[in-house]
DNA sequence: CGTCGCATTGATATCGCTCAAATCCGGTGG
DNA sequence: CCACCGGATTTGAGCGATATCAATGCGACG
């Protein structure tokens, strides 16, 4: 099944992957387990989270259709977070082992894996300098201009908006409040699921 | 020079390296720039920042003795934010056209540069984690937990007070009354340019 | 039809930011 | 040796933006 693997993968390691359905609620992995496997979610979402020393729930990551994760963690001992299903999907499961051992002894993998590393980087940053933004707007136009169209600044809702103010890190009031008064000042315009920026100021 | 770089860097690859002195003040790239190098601060300290619409600098990174920095831009065409040297040293430079035909034909030194890029993804997911937290004091509780000493949560504060909050994304001021506040409480503890956690609550 | 979760709006409280000012400290030049 | 200066440190006061609490409508789903 060319959709599940990414081009670069030696067929040899695509054999011993394991492709799975995922359930809403099921973890994959907790805080602390020994690391087994790196994955990549083929559909559905995971979310990474980590808890407070008041219980509550702190999101590193959300992974959607096509994204990695804990592939940082390939060279850790054990897991840093726990990974939990919040939307139904389909999981490839990359055992570590064997894919440290294709690392090791192929480069041509090694270099593609570096390459998509470098990527999650840099997407990661984009998120970090988001969250660096005081005001709930900034991140708004934060996220149009650097992940949404090239240009336009138009972007597909990434699910509900009190998910998208999860990502953010806000409130999911404060977002609706902020979109609306974006919307009333002629900064951006929403129809349905589409967000798009228009005054590029 | 053994100091100047990774034990896994090749021998031919260290010899299109340049090593040279970085003063205060200089820019090494600015955002758009293509990308020519990556870099490895020897000694001293640089920041990667990124200008807001309203001309407020964005801490996006720093990057201190052994670390490096511009290493996501490797699959990138251009720079993604600005390099400022912030305190003089030394500065490794590496050409990105060399770097990859090492990682794409050498694959133990590829596989060694993916742990490294492994290892900056969990450290910049560590920051990330950080900044999601809206107290001020659980920011600092955070810090000494995962980037403080093994179980005593103990830290060299990096440099002033000043550059350590605004890596932490707070004003000055808050984090020398968030510092006191938790002293006072018994929380931490702090000799001079060391910062202990107490309590383990 | 009842329930659950998302969307939306209102009211209030809180925490960190901003502006301001005083002190301290290291370095520099006379 | 001393006066001066810039930057870090510290403390104070007040404001504002966001979180929080609360209530309602709405659509999906069983």
């Amino acid at each position: 099944m060319e959709d599940f693997f990414p081009s670069f993968f030696p067929s040899e390691l695509r054999q011993t992957c394991r492709i799975g359905p995922i359930r809403k609620g099921e973890q994959l992995f907790h805080l602390g387990d020994n690391v087994q496997a790196i994955y990549r979610v083929v559909a559905g979402e995971i979310r990474l989270v980590r808890y407070g020393a008041d219980g509550g729930e702190i999101l590193l990551h959300r992974a959607g259709a096509g994204e990695y994760f804990a592939e940082a963690s390939l060279g850790a001992e054990y897991y840093h977070c726990t990974a939990i299903c919040t939307a139904e999907g389909t999981l490839l499961t990359i055992p570590v082992k064997v894919f440290r051992t294709f690392l090791e002894g192929d480069s041509s993998f090694a270099f593609a894996w570096a390459m998509e590393l470098a990527g999650n980087l840099r997407a990661l940053r984009r998120r970090f300098e988001r969250l660096s933004l005081k005001g709930a707007s900034d991140r708004v136009l934060h996220y149009l201009l650097t992940e949404g169209a090239e240009e336009t600044g138009e972007v597909h809702l990434p699910g509900s908006l009190k998910a998208w103010a999860a990502e953010m890190n806000l409130a999911h009031e404060t977002l609706y409040r902020t979109l609306n008064d974006m919307e009333a000042r002629g900064l951006i315009e929403r129809q349905g699921q589409i967000l798009r920026l228009l005054g590029n100021a």
